[in-house]
DNA sequence: CTGAAAGCGCTTACAG
DNA sequence: CTGAAAGCGCTTACAG
């Protein structure tokens, strides 16, 4: 079994049957006669064919692979979103390519050219930070005009028309700090390693509007994520504070062991809340109050949406909200 | 510029020249007069076009694609090691497809037979547990077989004919245990939730050489990686112990947060060392001194070791070990 | 320097 | 029920 795969010619060839009448067989055509069909299918086992899903798509058009476009997989967010996205797909007949684009505007629109034309049949993506800060989206209006499904989560952009799943940052950060605030905490401050992103942005947001609703001063920590833990830890010498609401891993993490560091006890002292996956937070000492983002379900939408728009063939354009929710542990 | 990408035809029907001078121009062929090159380039660039990768894998039986084929990516390890492939495969002119196995034998299998006919010219996998314990090793044969290069990272299979990178876990463990003793810890107690997987295996067996060495007890506590915090905790409170080895993320946090909360002081009472990335070691209280894997490198040189065998076409199997390292930091 | 033809491996009208 | 032919979009000997 030498060499690479064997065709339906070579079938062919070894039954004296034509090659019409192969593929048939092997595609359970009503055409075919059983008996010729058994030993056809018989043949076709006993070499493990296997057709060649480059001709088959070549023929088709369809390809029935899915790219996945997203910024990285460090990130739990992404990663856990990507599973969701997986194990959706992998219940169909379809495929998935991962691409990470590590942020650079350059990477995604080579992404986009390289895999548009007969490679994939659509494309589910969290846009990278770059791309929403040069706010050039022709690669994605390209595709779309191409006929390629597009949807987008997490990292969507408004005036690109296609399918998006989003969280409600927003909301779930002011209901955060709305709790906070009732339950007495006044001086809470927000440390955030992704200011820089619309969903920083958005959650930032959310914080400072439900501060000023109640009078109070919103406080704004923004550094890179290996600087976060310095940032805070400064800002706690010489300030007050008595909760922190910390907007990704990296930033949770430096946080609570800053105020570890102050002396400052948690949730007694000052309260925390933060970004990180579930089975993490219960691992943590005191185990995280955290948003969560529900990540799984994010990247199980993009995926169940994208799936129904191929095999529909419908151009509606779909807009789903998955809701953060709050999980209550010990450090708030 | 609505419906699908413009082809080589239709270039040619708008110009008036054959589909095989455009095909050449293109392609930058010396056949061709510098005049004709010039206006098929502009027009092509007018168009947008984009030439179909599945026509040409077709017609080349290479598709410059390679498979990623992973047991997940939630785990940090194969997240930073999928990084350090994507990072080298991004500067060449091959893509990468990645498909998680979530453990499953039969998910993996079906990934190489969907994509070893015309799909990835060749395979860089992690075995996953499922088919370690089943020691069914025919779909990586088959693929090899058929003329595809497969390169297995971390957790390879010996018995298979191909690429292997891996960590030298054995010495790795075996090293930091001695370290452990050397300082004077006794009671080392080693906290697996990967036992059933070989490299769980190997660390395992790294620890117990070296404790078996110094005269001491090997004590294995073995969990899934929900229950590990409460093993460890039960374990605190019946024995002593004046050191941790956890061999992995969540192990490594469990081991942390048990420790702690059996009101012994780290490194002092219990020394504690972990399996976590080097962000989040800095990020923990106190800084856990780490078994570092390099990942990142892992990932690298496997990615390295496919595109070489693709370009040079060499059936020559190499091996490459990457050697972890210890990062002493608080907790030890 | 340009083009007609064959072929990569498949599917699917169309004939017989 | 079976097969010859065309075609998906490309590349590449081969002719001219």
């Amino acid at each position: 079994m030498a060499g690479s795969n064997i065709t339906l010619k070579q079938l062919s060839s070894i039954l004296g049957v034509s090659i019409s009448t192969i593929s048939k067989a092997l595609n359970d055509s009503h055409e075919i006669s059983d008996a010729t069909k058994k030993r056809i299918v018989e043949l076709a086992k006993l070499h493990n064919y296997q057709p060649n899903k480059i001709a088959v798509g070549l023929k088709s058009g369809k390809t029935n692979t899915i790219a996945v476009v997203i910024p990285s997989v460090q990130n739990s967010f992404f990663a856990r979103a990507l599973y969701g996205i997986e194990s959706m797909i992998s219940d169909t007949n379809f495929n998935i390519i991962v691409c990470l684009t590590k942020e650079s505007h350059a990477k995604e629109v080579e992404t986009f050219n390289m895999l548009s034309n007969g490679v994939v049949d659509g494309f589910i993506v969290a846009v990278c930070e770059e791309t929403q800060n040069l706010q050039n989206y022709d690669h994605f209006t390209n595709v779309i005009d191409n006929g390629k499904t597009v949807v987008m989560f997490d990292r969507v952009i408004d005036s690109v028309d296609c399918g998006k799943v989003t969280t409600n940052d927003f909301t779930a950060l002011s209901e955060a700090t709305q709790k906070l605030i009732s339950s007495g905490r006044k001086e809470i401050i927000l440390l955030s390693t992704i200011h820089k992103l619309n969903v920083g942005k958005q959650r930032a947001q959310g914080y400072v509007k439900a501060m000023e609703a109640a009078g109070l001063p919103a406080i704004m920590l923004e550094s890179d994520d290996k600087q976060a833990g310095a940032v805070m830890g400064a800002y706690l010498k010489s300030n007050v504070a008595d909760a922190v609401i910390a907007l990704d891993t990296d930033a949770s993490l430096a946080a609570l062991k800053a105020v570890k560091a102050s002396g400052k006890q948690i949730p007694k002292d000052i309260a925390v809340i933060g970004y990180v996956s579930e089975r993490m937070a219960h691992n943590l000492t005191p185990e995280l109050t955290t948003i969560n983002q529900h990540s799984y379900t994010i990247g199980n939408s993009a995926a169940t949406m994208m799936v129904e728009a191929l095999r529909t063939k419908s151009k509606e354009i779909k807009q789903v909200v998955v809701s953060s929710t709050l999980s209550v542990r010990d450090s708030s």
